[in-house]
DNA sequence: TCTGGGGTCCTAGGACCC
DNA sequence: TCTGGGGTCCTAGGACCC
């Protein structure tokens, strides 16, 4: 038995909100979250199989005997009962700082960690005592709040780590009736063990599953009698984390604002079809550097980074990258310049499906250095006239304000105009 | 599955420095 | 030169998450 005394004792839970892209439009149309087949389809064009699905309703999933990766709406039968909503994405984000704002009742900021869209992490350790007379009460309570504030239902996991909390959502609480569950160090044995279904694990995929069983290990029992040292050497550092998971031990520091320790910025797209001259990928690549190059400006960073990727339709998921280290900049002409250089050295005739502009190495505004090439005098100009643009675009959309290129063969920005994390998002310009 | 999009972290091999 | 070893940073690619 594992001496679990001198590890961390904290009250962790981590909460996810129910379907939520179909929640929130089953509330805002007055329909029932539960009790109504729901889903929201994006219908971007180049999205074939009818759309893809970013969320169903509970009643939707049963009604159809969805298993839980359904992503095409052509997966499912067409059934005139089935209700279609497109994304508003810009109202999730609202309804998103909402429910956070309800969490902010029950613990301080530093001990918030919003994780996505619809998943937050709370570390209730030093609050939860003045809520509730037990940790459950305390979890239903705050259920209820959201509940009567929102009309979101939530489910929550609570465990005495991260891991422990994510473990207990995702694979339990999300199915129990009263959508919540805990798991402890005392309950290791009994709900992490018997997990056979190793995918359904947070940080265990496809590729890692495949390679567990390679090694003989088919349920979390298995991995935590597995020896360390062999798991170590064939999947490295995973290795040694997956054996801690499997014993429960999570040994993050969660009472301070996790850094991540690299920071990028970056788009990408699928093209409505195949891309086969340099002329057109020249188009959509500086429609992206200029995109992210606005969205670093917006965050106030500069990069000292940049990095292209685009696949081989042949292979759809071989692609090439390359990267050039840089000056720091945010300037949308120097990193369209930096971007086209890149294409014209790594491109060689490929048919393209995919493509993506991204920027690492990122620090913060006033960390620039002085560019010798370029006369601080043209680079503010420059400047000025980005933070102009970028103004307006929030202000009206990304619409009005495109580089003429993009009227050309070639050119997406027109028609991605308004999407939010490449969705729809909802607004009234579109 | 003929194709969503934005991220973070890990790894193997190489360049370079002292 | 028949050549050591530790450390850091970089690059391209892979895996996973929501």
């Amino acid at each position: 038995m594992y001496d679990y005394s001198n590890e961390p004792h904290h009250i962790i839970f981590i909460i996810d909100s129910k379907s939520f892209y179909a929640s929130v439009e089953a509330i805002d149309h007055q329909r029932d979250p539960l009790r109504d087949p729901i889903v929201v389809v994006s219908k971007g064009e180049n999205i074939g199989g009818g759309g893809l699905i970013l969320a169903t309703s509970p009643m939707a999933k049963k009604m159809f005997h969805l298993k839980s990766n359904v992503s095409r709406l052509n997966d499912i039968p067409s059934d005139p009962r089935l209700i279609i909503y497109p994304p508003r994405m810009n109202r999730y984000i609202s309804k998103n700082i909402e429910i956070n704002n309800i969490f902010r009742h029950y613990v301080a900021d530093k001990n918030l960690y919003p994780y996505s869209i619809d998943e937050s992490i709370l570390d209730l350790t030093q609050s939860w005592n003045l809520y509730g007379r037990t940790v459950n009460e305390v979890a239903r309570k705050i259920q209820q709040e959201i509940k009567d504030k929102t009309g979101i239902y939530t489910s929550v996991g609570i465990g005495d780590n991260p891991t422990l909390a994510k473990i207990a959502l995702d694979i339990y609480a999300k199915k129990n009736p009263s959508f919540l569950a805990e798991i402890h160090y005392e309950t290791v044995k009994t709900y992490l063990w018997p997990i056979k279904n190793l995918t359904e694990v947070w940080s265990i995929g496809k590729k890692t599953s495949q390679k567990l069983n390679y090694l003989g290990i088919y349920s979390i029992k298995d991995l935590a009698h597995f020896n360390p040292y062999i798991l170590q050497e064939k999947l490295g550092i995973i290795g040694a984390q997956l054996y801690a998971l499997s014993w429960g031990i999570d040994r993050s520091i969660i009472d301070r604002h996790h850094a991540p320790k690299s920071k990028s910025i970056g788009n990408s797209q699928i093209l409505p079809h195949d891309y086969t001259t340099l002329k057109e990928l020249r188009i959509v690549f500086r429609e992206l550097a200029d995109q992210v190059a606005s969205r670093l400006r917006n965050q106030g960073y500069l990069t000292r980074c940049v990095s292209i990727y685009f696949n081989d339709s042949a292979q759809y998921n071989h692609g090439t990258s390359k990267q050039v280290n840089i000056n720091p900049t945010n300037n949308s002409k120097i990193l369209a310049k930096e971007v086209e250089k890149l294409l014209s050295t790594t491109w060689h005739g490929q048919t393209v499906r995919k493509v993506g502009v991204y920027t690492t190495k990122l620090a913060k505004r006033h960390d620039s250095q002085i560019n010798l090439f370029i006369s601080p005098k043209n680079l503010q100009r420059e400047l000025s006239l980005d933070q102009t643009i970028d103004q307006i675009r929030q202000k009206f959309g990304f619409t009005k304000l495109i580089h003429s290129a993009s009227l050309k063969k070639g050119g997406t920005a027109i028609k991605r105009a308004g999407l939010v994390g490449g969705h729809a998002g909802g607004n009234s310009y579109e």
